[in-house]
DNA sequence: CGCCGCGCTGAGAGCGCTCTCAACGTTATC
DNA sequence: GATAACGTTGAGAGCGCTCTCAGCGCGGCG
């Protein structure tokens, strides 16, 4: 375990200016710097953060908080964010803080109050009351991602609108029948990424006077929750819906598949729109409205640095773009 | 930031018992430590890991090594070690590898350097000789999940073993023109996952005297792989095999799909069997070799902490218990 | 009664760094 | 020529902990 000491003493100097020459701080002559560099390569010198940390307060690490790892758009994420964070020479901590499981209070409690990182990044997080005291009682900057909160800067997309351009692609073709598939109604239709996007759904209804059409039906957002969901459309013969608005592409696809194995053509007798841009999205020729999670991630990463640096400009809510995708599930309703 | 000082002076002991009685070594009577630990409470007091694992040597954290996040495997496994760790008491440093990234050398040469962690577990990693070497020597437990090494306890599954018996599974049906989809053929069949299981696929057919008949149309690892690999074979309209042994379930569902798509019948006219035990199969009715890779990124955990306690048993490596799946996408051919 | 061992406690060294501060030689300024 | 300023360096304190070691009171034992 060679220290920052033997890179000293094998470059003839002492441990302060060895210490200047390779963090990059205060005066050192080009020529000392080059030795000291020499000697640390030599013996593979590698600095301990750890004891840097101790004194300067700083870890070099970013605390990542994640729902799920495996669905598409945290994956993608998360991805996105890892790339970003190692470009800043960050480590990345990973909290996986399931709905429901014990380890996610025992992650908030226990945890986060280690505080082994200068920044936290929560992803798609709906934080309860106490969860977010604890996080902003932290003491160090949070940025967020798909999801706003209170004193929190973010980067998301308008999932409002994003839901609401979808259906309203669908009432542009002639359809009145639509039905939207996505997650639990909840009181509210803020908190949530699900709920914002029944909301753009029934939005685009009211707005088109089709209010007294709405018609949800609730399903886990993947998808065999879509599938389960589109069984259920399908087998209603009485009043079948001529379209589906589904929350998400992997509900969307779900829905495809349930159709197809009931005989139901898709786009001739049903219509189905989703929202992400899931990377199945063109395999099922999917329309949809297509979001980039990996690059949020990267513009979230910049967000916290920014806090890192001091150069926080109060608390900015950034939106990132969409683009509707046509593709054919999609077409005019039969007459 | 109030430190350990501020407890003890708190609860009228010097620092040394103090520390005593929050990391609960050696000898602190029973009213002492109650003492301590209340003033702790009081003054919300958490020790800092990293003056701790200057001192120590321990970090309480352990780094992950995975080439992707966004695939179900993977993720799963993720989850199955996060939960594991957290259990244990250890933070997880994620170290993301895209196989062909320039990060995944920076990775390997800078960030590992860093030795923030008390040990290594890989996930489904092929390393180079280099990267092998650099993992070695840092000086530190390191073990594998999903594939085998030199030097390096691990957990995994037989795969040729699940690809001979999803094979022998086909054969037994009394098929005989039955095609593999799955990776890229490499020269070495044993050192990734794709080429032991196109391997099992293999020996399945020869043992049963068809190695004449074998055909492998390699594919990504992924759905729209196998759906594009599916959509080859389906259109070879001359010598059409009656089965596919897919080298994954998304690879299965993948080429299920294009079937389908095709107006094939499944499996009437194709029968398709795949391995994995992905959360899609059920739905897809998929026939096939189920592992359970949650378990196993608890069971490399258990391996990690056994080497950190010093329970090492010389290198071991654990294969898991697998199990054919039969549902409805296989069937007798069509005589 | 003296000594040892046991249970408990405190003093203080030191983990590997960074950073402040003083010192020093050299050059610019008046 | 005296002084200031600048660039460069080293000494050493200290980050917040753990851990070794010595000390102390007390009961058991020879």
């Amino acid at each position: 375990m060679s220290g920052i000491s033997d890179v000293a003493r094998m470059a003839g100097v002492s441990k302060s200016t060895a210490s200047r020459a390779l963090t990059g701080g205060g005066y050192v002559s080009e020529a000392t710097r080059q030795r000291v560099l020499e000697a640390a390569r030599h013996i593979g010198y590698v600095a301990s953060t750890n004891a840097a940390s101790l004194v300067t307060g700083r870890t070099k690490n970013v605390g990542v908080i994640i729902p799920f790892v495996n669905r598409w758009y945290f994956g993608e994420v998360l991805e996105g964010v890892e790339d970003a964070l190692l470009a800043c020479d960050y480590d990345l901590t990973l909290y996986n803080v399931r709905p429901g499981t014990p380890s996610r209070s025992r992650i908030f409690e226990h945890f986060l109050a280690r505080k082994r990182f200068d920044g936290v990044i929560t992803i798609g997080l709906d934080p309860s009351p106490d969860e977010l005291d604890r996080l902003l009682s932290l003491d160090r900057p949070v940025v967020s991602l798909g999801a706003q909160y209170d004193g929190v800067s973010s980067v998301a997309i308008d999932d409002v609108a994003v839901s609401r351009l979808a259906t309203e692609h669908l009432i542009g073709l002639g359809h009145t029948r639509i039905v939207h598939i996505g997650g639990e109604r909840s009181a509210d239709l803020t908190g949530t990424v699900h709920g914002r996007r029944l909301r753009g759904y029934l939005d685009a209804m009211t707005d088109a006077g089709l209010g007294a059409e709405t018609l949800h039906v609730p399903s886990e957002m993947t998808l065999p929750g879509g599938y389960a969901a589109g069984v259920q459309v399908v087998s209603n013969l009485r009043s079948r819906p001529t379209a589906i608005s589904a929350a998400s592409d992997e509900v969307a696809v779900g829905a495809i598949v349930a159709a197809r194995r009931t005989g139901v053509q898709v786009p001739a007798e049903l219509s189905i729109v989703g929202v992400d841009g899931h990377e199945y999205a063109e395999m099922f020729s999917l329309t949809t409205v297509e979001q980039s999670p990996r690059e949020q991630g990267v513009a979230v990463v910049e967000l916290l640095m920014d806090a890192l640096g001091g150069r926080q400009e109060s608390t900015t809510a950034l939106l990132h773009p969409t683009r509707l995708v046509v593709r054919s599930t999609t077409a005019r309703p039969r007459t």
